[in-house]
DNA sequence: CTGAAAGCGCTAACAA
DNA sequence: TTGTTAGCGCTTTCAG
């Protein structure tokens, strides 16, 4: 599997292994001449080093990995992207894991990277408490910067976007778009980004005075199919709010699908918003409004705190860092706002 | 970072370290007392094994790697989550990486996950030539198979799908429903996928008559943004055939999002096809006609000659295997045949 | 500036 | 059945 080492190279250019080792590492003092001696016997052999043997040394891998609650979710596709984009400036490799929405295998993914000595793990906890233990243990070994989302009853750095401000955007703008009453779709009220959206929703909702009828908060979720199946209940029971808010973009997408099915016009009859900007959002019908989260800030921040905690160490670092983002409200067409503002044009 | 090793389990249990690692590792033979004290012992301890130091041993990590061409391709994220799954099974852990459709990128990862001692590598090769260096020299170190698509001048495993029977099936719906005329759109002709599929596409256009006008083959790349582009030339240019036939859904996307923008009734005026059947596929307006792959067929393959080739080893196992899996047509709104079909419902 | 030698944590011969 | 020993390939004191 790996053929040369460092030892045939060192015969080859006829010195020790120590000085090989320490020209390819770049450290130590080595005489010019010497120096290319083993440059080349190296390319020759066509020598690559060892990374697990190296690993096993040092405790140092050069590796990141990053646990994302679902990888069939574009939101967290996207940000893995900008992850990996950053890492490679800096010469390191993510090696990526999908929790599948599961805390349990969330835990094992987290060990298993922390066993493989990654220098540092980035994650999105799936739930809002029960990935705290090991989210908090992993934590505890090694530099780790929750991403997005933030898990409960742990004390570690977190990057990620003001929820309660983007949603104060999106309730001025529908308000400003007429509407009075509003319906909330989400997951449940297990992890942050949905606690802190709904938070936010129901706040502004109260300060502007438009009204949320408690039958109409739906809580399953983040898929397509669950806006769709939420939709057609609020549609069933009759009484349609002014505008439906959604969580994120998929359930977004499943209500607008939902309301065509049921001929009900967006955004005439019921203004519609997503979160996340996937790219999907843009292709449905109508276009949804939806608050774009900043992923390349979120993501050089991450990285940015991954890098400092590795340098602290063991030097106790003070409390940890958490960066909040501020969001942008991204108008298109499932809104009432945005669809005058367009037929301007 | 890794903190109690097999010697201080070891020290506890009253054992040598060999002892300690034959109950661990469940090789070896130990008496049942030895057994139930390291058992103990490494229990209190809070043991982990160091994989690390196993891989540096075995040169085996029980580890897959696995190299996409775009993790932001759904099709793609899907097949990774069958593959995981099956996986899972077999105690074994995926790293993923992403190529981002660039074969120097695709080149690195493969070659970093080839010294990281993964026990195999699955890949779909991001360009069909370019592509090929790299794979087969990874190949040559280690059980390797090709999944979706193949790039030439290789001789590794493969499983995939039979595009050019798929495109038959699409093509003999799409005349039933009336059509005489087609375009196709797709990826430039440098990955197998779109080559076999264009190839498919042509032959039975051809057998049944349809015509294809030379100037209404668009090829670009997987994305919603070429589709929407190539049909707004098509558009512009005036002449719409009967059929747009489209290398994935991603470019179906963007398809009927242009027909929307201009006001061209799909299926009425144009049937409009995909492939893959990602998630989305059924969002658009209209719902997509696609082919659909059997993911986790193709997935259950794959793991099954990895591990077929991990035994054979070095014996050299006779020709490589290519698996060729029948696809199904999924007929929705945005074809005739379907739309006529539907509404008899 | 360079080499000898120890050792990261684990496992597989080989002995006992 | 168990222990002793020798490395896997690399880096890093410590001498020279």
């Amino acid at each position: 599997m790996q053929r040369v080492t460092i030892a045939q190279v060192s015969e080859r250019a006829g010195v020790s292994t120590a000085t090989v080792s320490r020209v390819l590492s770049g450290k130590g003092p080595v005489s010019a001449a010497v120096e290319r001696r083993v440059r080349r016997a190296a390319e020759e052999l066509g020598y690559q080093v060892n990374p697990i043997a190296r690993a096993l040394r040092n405790s140092r891998t050069d590796t990141v990995g990053m646990v994302v609650p679902s990888i069939s979710n574009p939101f967290f596709t996207s940000l893995v992207e900008s992850v990996e984009h950053v890492l490679e400036r800096e010469g390191k490799e993510l090696f990526l894991s999908d929790a599948r929405s599961d805390p349990a295998i969330e835990a094992r993914r987290l060990s298993s990277l922390a066993a493989r000595n990654v220098d540092g793990i980035i994650v999105s906890p799936s739930h809002g408490t029960e990935s705290g233990p090991a989210v908090q243990e992993t934590a505890d070994r090694l530099p780790l910067v929750q991403l997005d989302r933030f898990v409960g009853g742990t004390n570690t750095d977190w990057v990620g976007v003001d929820d309660v401000a983007a949603m104060r955007m999106v309730m001025d703008h529908l308000h400003e778009g007429g509407a009075r009453s509003a319906a909330f779709i989400g997951s449940l009220l297990t992890n942050s980004s949905t606690e802190q959206r709904f938070a936010g929703f129901r706040r502004r909702a109260e300060e502007l005075g438009m009204s949320v009828h408690p039958d109409q908060v739906f809580l399953g979720d983040y898929s397509v199919d669950w806006g769709e199946a939420a939709a057609a209940r609020l549609v069933d029971a009759g009484n349609l709010p002014d505008a439906i808010v959604c969580a994120d973009d998929l359930i977004a997408l499943g209500v607008t699908r939902a309301c065509r099915a049921y001929g009900i016009a967006v955004p005439d009859q019921v203004q519609v918003t997503g979160y996340d900007n996937i790219e999907f959002s843009r292709l449905g019908e109508p276009a949804l409004t939806t608050v774009d989260q900043p992923r390349d800030r979120i993501a050089e921040e991450a990285v940015r705190l991954l890098a400092a905690a590795s340098r602290a160490a063991d030097t106790d670092r003070g409390p940890s860092a958490r960066i909040a983002l501020v969001p942008t409200l991204v108008v298109r067409d499932s809104t009432r706002a945005g669809a005058a503002r367009r037929a301007q044009h």
